[in-house]
DNA sequence: CCATAATTGGACCAGAACAGTACTGTTTCC
DNA sequence: GGAAACAGTACTGTTCTGGTCCAATTATGG
């Protein structure tokens, strides 16, 4: 479905929210603050801080906190961190592509998955928070489609 | 991993092979010229026929032709048609996001999903099989990317 | 006009990946 | 020393993808 997994999106929910305080947060308080279950935001905040998106302090009193702010944060950086890299197909640089031979398009799906690299990286979480989309996205912002739900034509 | 399925990959070559070929192509023949099993190749022109992107002629003498030349099909239209909507979180457009009061962005999402359906709506199977890239990529071609493989910074 | 063969169409099943949960260990404050 | 909170690992249930099989349809040959 090219949907990415729903960890992701508590990510962005969880580190939004995090950027609203300034003080470290535990992932109770996260839990109740954003309403997604205590196990899963304390799974997502455990990947985070491995990742470097989020800096963790043990302990009592421990807690959370953004490791920049919610500005210099892409939406490609955490998709990366929980999901994995952005690779549409695994037949791109050196995968296990059998057909590579035949298929007869080399690698042309790196410049696909570049597209799309590229423009998840244009949007940050604070684009997220906000309504207002930064002029950064350039010709990106919701433009006139040219697709249909069957074809292009 | 955000990822798209081997069904979409397989697709995209079965469309620009036979996109190669001016008569009615069938599944055994596909199979044969690109080097993917033989009824994989079969389901996948199944599902691109329902979805009007190839024609189907059934019966003996049969086969499967492209219902438009490969320049006006976009990857895009293949992935819509093989893995449903572009849509990245279930919370879009009235999906079940079961947290919508709390957790603070709207239909955010709906902004980055538009962002890569117009990235993927720019590339056509044409793209794909000729190694150049169109002047309608615009921006998009492989640009100087700011991010790194852990954070933004 | 009928039988046969070829080919698509739709349904079914197995395997893997993911989401979610629970438990144990380590660190820090009171 | 006790309590609180993160870190890491392991497990289970569910969903989805990938692949296979059988039924419906049509051109061809007799």
């Amino acid at each position: 479905m090219l949907k990415l997994s729903k960890l992701t999106d508590y990510a962005v929910v969880a580190l939004v929210r995090l950027g609203q305080k300034s003080e470290v947060t535990t992932s109770p308080v996260l839990s109740r603050s954003t309403g997604i279950p205590e196990p899963t935001v304390a799974k997502v905040l455990k990947i985070l801080a491995t990742q470097g998106i989020v800096t963790s302090q043990r302990g009592a009193r421990g807690g959370y906190r953004l490791a920049q702010p919610l500005e210099e944060i892409s939406i490609a950086a955490v998709i990366q961190a929980i999901d994995g890299p952005i690779s549409l197909t695994t037949c791109v640089d050196g995968g296990d592509c059998d057909a590579r031979s035949t298929c007869g398009l080399g690698g042309q799906w790196d410049m696909v998955n570049a597209a799309i690299r590229h423009a998840l990286s244009a949007i940050t979480l604070a684009d997220m928070k906000n309504h207002t989309v930064t002029d950064r996205l350039g010709g990106l912002h919701v433009p006139p489609m040219p697709d249909g739900p069957e074809a292009t034509a």
